[in-house]
DNA sequence: CCAATGATTGCCT
DNA sequence: GGCAATCATTGGC
C-alpha cells in the first residue's frame, strides 16, 4: 500500500495519553485510513466524541464494568473498539490511555480524501456516505472483525498530514444520544468542526 | 431462559 | 418531526 509521501501514521505513544477529551479534540484534522478487501479509503476526521473510563455514566466501561464487549476497552490504546448499536450500525472507536484504563474515542464523522466512489458505493450512494458514526464505518468498510486491531496494522489506522483545523472553528457539545447517562449526558466531550457539512447533528 | 434496550439511520407523512 | 428497523449485549429471574 503506497500512501502520499507526507502522511504518517500515528504511533503508538499517541493512543497512550492520559487525557481522552484533549485527544479527541486533538483526532480532528487527522485520517482514518482503512485498506479493507483491497479497497484503499481514508477520511479527515471531523467529528469525535470522549468516553472517559469508569467514572463516565455514558462510557460503556462505566463502573468499571469488564465483559466481552467491554473487554478490549480495557487493553493499552492503540486498538479500535468496534460495536454494533441498534442492531444495525457499527461504531468505530478508538482505545487510549494505559491499560485497565478503558477510555476511548468514537469517530463521528470525517471528510472523504481517498476512495470517496467506494465510500459512496457501500453507503448506497445515498446522502454523505461519512456522516453519522453507522454510515462511516459502513464507508470505511468496518465491521465488527475489526474489533480489536491493531492501529499500527496496514488494514486500519490513524495518521496525519500535518494538517490542524484554526482553533476558532473547532467546537465542543454534549455527546449524541447519551440522555441515560444524566449529569454525565451534559459534559461538553463532544467535538467537532464548525460549518464542515459531514458533521452529523446540530453544530 | 427471556425481555429490555441502545454512543443510529432512513423513510414516511 | 415521528417512528420503524433490527439484534448483540445485558441483567434479571
Amino acid at each position: 500500500m503506497q500512501l502520499p509521501p507526507h502522511w504518517e501514521k500515528l504511533a503508538t505513544t499517541y493512543f497512550l495519553h492520559h487525557n481522552v477529551v484533549a485527544l479527541a479534540q486533538d483526532l480532528l484534522g487527522k485520517i482514518i485510513v482503512t485498506n479493507i478487501n483491497e479497497q484503499l479509503t481514508a477520511a479527515r476526521i471531523v467529528e469525535t466524541e470522549a468516553y472517559q473510563g469508569i467514572t463516565d455514566k455514558a462510557c460503556h466501561a462505566y463502573g468499571n464494568r469488564r465483559t466481552k464487549r467491554t473487554e478490549i476497552m480495557y487493553a493499552a490504546g492503540g486498538v479500535a473498539y468496534v460495536y454494533l448499536c441498534y442492531g444495525i450500525h457499527y461504531l468505530f472507536n478508538v482505545v487510549t490511555n494505559h491499560a485497565n484504563h478503558p477510555e476511548a474515542v468514537l469517530i463521528r464523522a470525517a471528510e472523504p480524501i481517498i476512495g470517496e466512489a467506494i465510500m459512496q458505493a457501500r453507503c448506497q450512494h445515498k446522502g454523505l456516505p461519512t456522516q453519522g458514526p453507522g454510515k462511516l464505518s459502513k464507508a470505511l468498510g468496518i465491521t465488527q472483525a475489526l474489533n480489536g486491531f491493531s492501529l499500527q496494522s496496514n488494514t486500519i489506522f490513524i495518521a496525519s498530514d500535518g494538517y490542524t483545523y484554526p482553533a476558532n472553528s473547532i467546537k465542543s457539545s454534549p455527546r449524541i444520544g447519551v440522555a441515560y447517562a444524566k449529569e454525565d449526558a451534559l459534559l461538553p466531550y463532544r467535538f467537532f468542526v464548525c460549518n464542515n457539512k459531514y458533521v452529523s447533528g446540530k453544530q
